[in-house]
DNA sequence: ACACACATGTAATTGGTTACATGATTTC
DNA sequence: GAAATCATGTAACCAATTACATGTGTGT
C-alpha cells in the first residue's frame, strides 16, 4: 500500500515520543528532522485524519493540563508495523532541484555582483543553520544520550554537519574566486576608457 | 510576473547552446546541471508552447539535416532579458526532503541491516555519481574551457564534487558505526542464551 | 525484421504549498 | 487590551511526475 511520505514522518515521530498534537508533531519536525525534512500544517491535519481512520494512530485525550481544544494521537501497533515495512523499503532519491546552483550554472548571463550575492546568502544561510545544528547536537547529547534512538539522530547530525562544513568550505572558494574575477571586469572598464583618453590625448 | 522553474533552465540552456529542440535540451539537462536539477517531457514541451507564445523563444526549422518532425528553438531578446531578470532574485531554498535521511533517522525502528543496506546504496549511488562528475569535468575542460560560461559551469562542478566527496566520506565513519552495532547485536543474542543455559545448569 | 534512439505530445494523478478562516490561551 | 503563541482545519492552486499514445530514422 503506497502511501505518501507525510505518514511515514508522523508515524516516526509518534514512535520516538507518544502523544503529541498535530501542531506539535510539526514543531518536533522541525527540531528534530527539520534540516532535511518540512511539513507544512495543510499536510499534517489531514494525514492524521487518514492515519486514525486507518488504525494506525489513535486519539489520546491531553493527560495533565486539558488546554485549548487539542487532540493528541498516539501510534498503535498497526501503525508501528507500517513504519517498518517502509524502512526496510529502499529510500527513493527526490529528483534534486537546486535553485541556488542553477542561478550560480547560469552565472555569465548576469553581472558579477549577481553571483556574489547569491553565495553570500548562501554562506549566511548555512552558518546560520550549522549553529543551529550544533545548538541541537548539545541539547541531544545532553537529554537524549541514552535513548536507543540516539545513535540514529546522531547519524543524521552528522551528516548534516559534515555537509555544511563542506558546503562553506566551498562557498568562500566560489566567493574568492568570484571577488577576483569582479575585480578584472571593474578594472576592464576604467582600463578601456583610460586607453580611449589616452587614444585620444 | 511569475514563471515556473522550468521557464528559466530550458532559457539558460538555450542561452548557452542556441538551436535546440525539446529532445535535446532535456538531453542538455541531464548532461549539465543533471546532478542537481531535473526536467521530464511533461514539463518540457508545454513549457516550450508558452514560451514560443510569449515571444521568449523562436521556432528555428533545423539548419543541416531534417530529420524526423522536430522543432528546434532560439532565445530572442526578450527571453534572454527574462531570464537576466530571474537571475538577480534571491534564490529561494527549495523545502528540504531526503527519504534517505529520514529513513536513517527512523532506524531504530528497524534491524540494523536495514540501515546498512540503505547507506551501500547511498554509497554506490554516490560513487558512480562521483565517476560520472569526474568526466563531465574532465570533458569540460577539453571542450569548453574557452567557453566565458565555463568559470560558473566549474563552480557547480566543484561544489557537485565537494559535495560528494564529504558525502562519501561521512558514509564510511557511518557504515563502520552500524557494523559494530550490528556485530555487538548479533553478540548479545547468543550471549544471553548462552547465560540461560548457564542458568539451567 | 527488430530494437533502439530520436521525437513530440496529452491526460491523469498526486503531492504539496499557500492562503484563508477561526478561535483559545498566555504574556506583557 | 494588544500581541504572540497555541491550535485546527479547509480550499484553491500549482508544479511536476507518470503513464499513455504515436510515429520516424538508424543500425544490426
Amino acid at each position: 500500500m503506497a502511501r505518501k511520505q507525510t505518514t511515514y514522518v508522523i508515524l516516526g515521530i509518534l514512535a520516538i515520543h507518544d502523544n503529541q498534537s498535530g501542531y506539535e508533531i510539526r514543531k518536533t519536525i522541525q527540531q528534530t528532522v527539520g534540516f532535511f525534512w518540512g511539513e507544512s500544517f495543510g499536510q499534517i491535519y489531514p494525514t492524521l485524519k487518514k492515519l486514525l481512520a486507518d488504525g494506525l494512530i489513535v486519539a489520546a485525550s491531553p493527560g495533565s493540563a486539558p488546554k485549548a481544544r487539542r487532540q493528541e494521537y498516539s501510534i498503535t501497533a498497526a501503525g508501528l508495523a507500517c513504519l517498518q515495512e517502509w524502512l526496510v523499503i529502499p529510500y527513493r532519491d527526490d529528483p534534486p532541484r537546486d535553485e541556488f546552483l542553477l542561478k550560480l550554472f547560469f552565472g555569465h548571463e548576469a553581472t558579477p555582483s549577481v553571483c556574489i550575492a547569491h553565495v553570500r546568502k548562501f554562506q549566511d544561510q548555512h552558518r546560520r543553520l550549522l549553529n543551529t545544528l550544533l545548538e541541537l547536537e548539545g541539547l541531544a547529547r545532553i537529554h537524549s544520550s541514552n535513548n536507543p534512538g540516539f545513535p540514529f539522530w546522531m547519524l543524521t547530525l552528522s551528516y548534516g554537519l559534515a555537509r555544511l562544513r563542506s558546503d562553506l568550505e566551498w562557498s568562500e572558494s566560489a566567493l574568492a574566486m568570484l571577488l577576483t574575477q569582479e575585480a578584472a571586469a571593474a578594472s576592464n572598464a576604467p582600463l578601456a576608457k583610460n586607453e580611449h583618453a589616452a587614444n585620444l590625448a
